[in-house]
RNA sequence: GGGCGAUUAGCUCAUUUGGCUAGAGCGCCUCAUUGACGUUGAGGAGGUGAUAGGUUCGAAUCCUAUAUCGCCCACCA
């Protein structure tokens, strides 16, 4: 026995960082676009700056590893770049928030110290992400790390602002958007999410009608009162009848509106409108051209049409006002438990007061795009790539979801009111008579003329996911030659090496949540300016939850599981095993520690069937050929083949689960649970190290620390990491000797059963002179812990317990006393056997069945049906020899 | 209101385009050994696949309804 250089247990915090050091001096990880290799890349989805990594994070690093380390296995050349968000809106709010609570505000500290703060606090969050996706194995190639607000992304977002405002994509016009007040902005529709509340709904005269409203903070100005066209109530008055009404501060003159808008159904029939606060208002005032009228400023209080109520915030006007209507006799009624949804912004949580403002506009609409040859709308591209299966979207149902999100798509508001972000390439001045002029452009105009002001920016940034959309594209070009504004951005990706090895991407694997925000924006950007789609397959997983299905949230502390300490407590391999274990493509997963422990005690499995295999082998076997020779040989060996090739067939479906499945039961069952243990009669040295540093590569994409950790310290291969070996090249085995183990396997199994229930040990296994358990005595009678197997002599009894599942005569030498009660689990199999003889006879009876199943099928059932037949035979004699003796 | 998904062992979940006796981890019961591993080994119990119909030679899988839970989209004054 040589020295034990491995410990006896796995302690992953020991090695951890050290492996993780070790693969990044090898550079196995980076990128080369000029191998001869076939590429394979990823994106990967920058996380958002905004300060740890979550379960969720965990689990989509995992699964990129993993597709990243099997593609280096199968000799691929591997670009998985990595980078971060810089997250405008969230990152906004959490500056804000720290302002506040100094007791000032972003206007008190102004534009440069905000962003200074900013930048400040991103650094931090980066730094601390960045580490932890080290911790968590990901085999990124951080020579090309990016940041979604590097000089490179925003030349890309310029060049892509003007390509689009040269192709009238981009407009600029006065609409209804999402105000946040909270924060000064505007936000993309899929950034409201609504709340349900209880709340009050008014009835009030209205001249002639009655109105309902939850708002009457909003009434002021409302003029126009607009019925449905077909409503016979209301058939007596015209389309644009005025009429004199008595209102909140006064008397105005009121019009009627005819629109279909208005639903018959909902309480009187009859609403008054408030365009500059509603979009369904604001598009009826645009089918009339209506006048607008602001009532709410942009800070959420009311304007100076309000009269004595202007400058309250509503919250506090609205009983007022109510009050003041019920004093003047106008409130027919209220109802209390009116419920309507509320609009809140995701980030930050502001209540959406909805707002008319000049805004910047994506038309998705407009069909002016060139792809595969034809005009079309972004909208088209957008159905078309998936409609043709350009992109695979994986799991397939997301499709319906994706052309329902497209199918209701709007024009895509792109600009923000906040200053954390990329800033809108456009440029204002008016000369001396109060003429004006735009620039739109990727720099800022340099020329100044006579009479004119000097040129100032937008003060608006970019909507994020506007930056975010270029990301599988803009991190692959040169940053160097971006730097030099001659060349076109066409010119960028033509010359950009990485750009013509590694895009389109193969996959882009990401949560289902971010399916509009990002995967489909990405789509509608890239085909726009590369004309490729940015990514071949998209892999879309499901949400990390807390053990009780609900969300991870920080309102509920006690529900968030911290990766860190899960790494610390049990290993990162143990971590990624646990998250790869029984996920499935875009469903949750409620998650609990209970599996972490599990895949920690496989790290450790495996370490111990290394420091087994270390302590056995001897120094000579090392580089000897491997061959099988036993039966246990061939069959380890049959079984490696075949997990392998499944394994890869699985991952380049994306079947994660299954192969990792596959891969567990490989090394615990069969390896260790029976190779090994088999191999205790009689080691194969180059074997078993041949099966190790297979089983280590098989299983290093899943647990890449500690089948390193393993591979360094055994130290067989000088100046190899693991990280860079390729999958291992199958040696032959032969079937017939892999099934003869097979047969060895159900001697053991039932011998184990049978003395298992009789409780009884220390048996002989006895047969009449079978060469084949005589060769193989050694191995079953120590798999089956037997005291012998061996052949019966004459004065040996032919009385124990016969071996059913085996077509080799042998029996257990027990007593007829103690083998009696074994009649029972005899019986119990021959009614097993009964029942399904019965069901598999009837099965081929049936002509329908001979007729319509495939042969192969057909064929099986005979197979068993014979099988089920050769067993009761067995079973009914045994029942015999008991009953008679 | 429109759509999507889930419902499988006590718990958390798989089951790869319909076909062997529906599997795994944890938990549970019994036993073993401590010479790779107690983070172990062996044996075992436990499922009418939500319910009711249908299609099919054959259904957890396809179809239709129902129930419960979850999610997405739209949003009504």
């Amino acid at each position: 026995m040589i020295s034990m250089k491995l410990p006896k247990n796995y302690e992953a915090g020991e090695y951890e960082s050290d492996i993780y050091a070790l693969w990044e001096k090898s550079r196995v990880f980076v990128a080369n676009p000029d191998s001869d290799k076939e590429h394979y890349s990823i994106s990967m989805p920058p996380p958002n700056e905004t300060g740890t990594l979550s379960l969720g994070h965990a689990l989509f690093i995992t699964l990129q590893d993993i597709l990243a380390r099997h593609a280096r296995q199968q000799g691929k050349d591997v670009l998985w770049l990595p980078g971060t968000d810089h997250a405008a809106l969230p990152v906004n709010a959490i500056i804000e928030k720290q302002l506040l609570d100094e007791g000032t505000n972003k206007h008190e500290v102004g534009r440069e110290e905000f962003l200074r703060r900013t930048r400040e606090f991103v650094g931090n969050s980066r730094n601390t992400m960045l580490s932890q996706m080290r911790a968590m194995g990901a085999s990124a190639d951080w020579t090309r790390l990016r940041y979604t607000l590097d000089d490179t992304l925003n030349r890309c977002v310029n060049e892509t602002f003007v390509k689009m405002y040269g192709d009238g994509l981009i407009y600029r016009g006065n609409r209804i958007v999402n105000w946040d007040p909270n924060l000064e902005t505007n936000v993309s529709d899929d950034e409201v999410i609504y709340t349900e509340e209880k709340g009050k709904f008014y009835t009030f005269k209205y001249g002639p009608f009655e109105i309902g409203t939850a708002r009457p903070e909003t009434k002021f100005g409302d003029k126009y009162v607009v019925m449905h066209p077909d409503d016979k109530r209301y058939a007596e008055y015209n389309h644009g009848d005025t009429f004199e009404v008595e209102w909140i501060n006064g008397p105005i003159t009121a019009t009627i509106i005819k629109d279909e808008a208005a639903d018959p159904n909902f309480g009187t029939g009859v609403m008054t409108i408030t365009p500059w606060h509603s979009l369904v208002d604001f598009e009826i005032a645009e089918r009339h051209g209506l006048d607008k009228q602001q009532i709410i400023s942009f800070h959420g209080k009311l304007l100076q049409i309000a009269g004595e109520f202007a400058d309250m915030p509503i919250h506090d006007a609205r009983p007022l006002i109510v009050d003041k209507l019920a004093k003047k006799g106008l409130l027919v009624k209220t109802d209390d438990n009116y419920v309507h949804n509320v609009a809140i912004n995701e980030r930050g949580k502001g209540v959406i007061e909805p707002q008319i403002r000049l805004q910047w506009f994506v038309d998705v609409n407009k069909t002016v795009v060139l792809w595969k040859g034809k005009r079309q709308s972004l909208k088209e591209v957008l159905q078309s790539v998936i409609r043709d299966e350009d992109i695979e979207l994986i799991p397939e149902r997301f499709q319906k979801v994706y052309f329902n999100w497209i199918d209701n798509l709007r024009d895509w508001c792109i600009s923000r009111q906040i200053w954390w972000g990329h800033r809108i390439p456009v440029w204002y001045r008016s000369d001396t008579d109060g003429k004006e002029e735009t620039y739109v452009g990727v720099k800022p105009p340099t020329d100044q003329s006579e009479g004119w002001h000097e040129w100032e920016q937008d003060p608006d940034t970019l909507d994020t996911w506007f930056s975010s959309a270029l990301w599988t594209w803009s991190t692959l070009i040169d940053q160097r030659l971006a730097e030099d504004y001659s060349l076109s951005l066409e010119d960028l990706l033509e010359r950009s090496p990485d750009f013509k090895a590694y895009h389109p991407t193969n996959v882009m694997e990401t949560g289902w949540d971010i399916l509009f925000f990002w995967v489909a924006r990405m789509i509608l950007s890239t085909t726009y300016v590369t004309g490729q789609i940015p990514f071949k397959d998209i892999y879309l997983h499901g949400m990390v939850r807390a053990e009780d299905g609900k969300k991870m949230s920080k309102s509920r502390p006690e529900s968030i599981i911290d990766p860190e300490s899960i790494i610390s407590e049990y290993g990162t391999d143990a971590l990624r095993m646990a998250l790869v274990m029984g996920v499935s493509p875009g469903n949750d997963q409620n998650w609990g520690r209970g599996k972490v422990a599990a895949n920690r005690n496989f790290c450790n499995k495996l370490w111990n069937i290394a420091r087994y295999i270390e302590s056995v082998v001897d120094e000579g076997s090392r580089g000897g050929d491997a061959k099988p020779t036993s039966a246990a040989d061939h069959w380890i060996t049959n079984r490696l083949r075949i997990s392998q090739e499944k394994i890869t067939d699985d991952l380049d479906k994306y079947r994660f689960s299954e192969a990792y499945a596959r891969l567990y039961r490989f090394i615990w069952d069969d390896l260790a649970d029976w190779y090994i243990e088999t191999s205790k009669a009689e080691p194969n040295s180059p074997l078993l190290i041949y099966l190790l540093e297979s089983v280590l590569v098989l299983a290093h994409p899943f647990a890449p620390f500690v089948t390193e950790t393993i591979w360094q310290t055994l130290a067989w291969h000088d100046n190899a990491v693991l990280a860079s070996q390729p999958i291992s090249t199958i040696i032959n085995s032969d079937d017939d000797q892999a099934r003869n183990f097979s047969e060895l396997q159900a001697i053991v199994s039932e011998a184990r059963s049978i003395t298992k229930s009789l409780k009884v040990n220390n048996v002989k296994l006895l047969h009449e002179n079978q060469p084949f358990l005589e060769e193989n005595s050694a191995i079953i009678k120590q798999l089956a812990r037997l005291q012998a197997v061996s052949p019966a002599t004459n004065t040996d009894s032919h009385d124990g317990i016969y071996l059913t599942a085996t077509r080799y005569k042998c029996w257990l030498d027990i007593d007829k006393a103690k083998a009696k009660a074994y009649v029972r689990e005899i019986a119990a199999k021959k009614a097993i056997q009964e029942s399904s003889i019965a069901q598999l006879e009837s099965r081929l009876k049936n002509k329908n069945y001979l007729e319509n199943a495939p042969s192969a099928v057909v064929d099986q059932t005979k197979q068993q049906l014979e099988a089920a037949q050769d067993l009761l035979v067995t079973l009914q004699a045994e029942e015999q020899r008991f009953s008679t003796s």
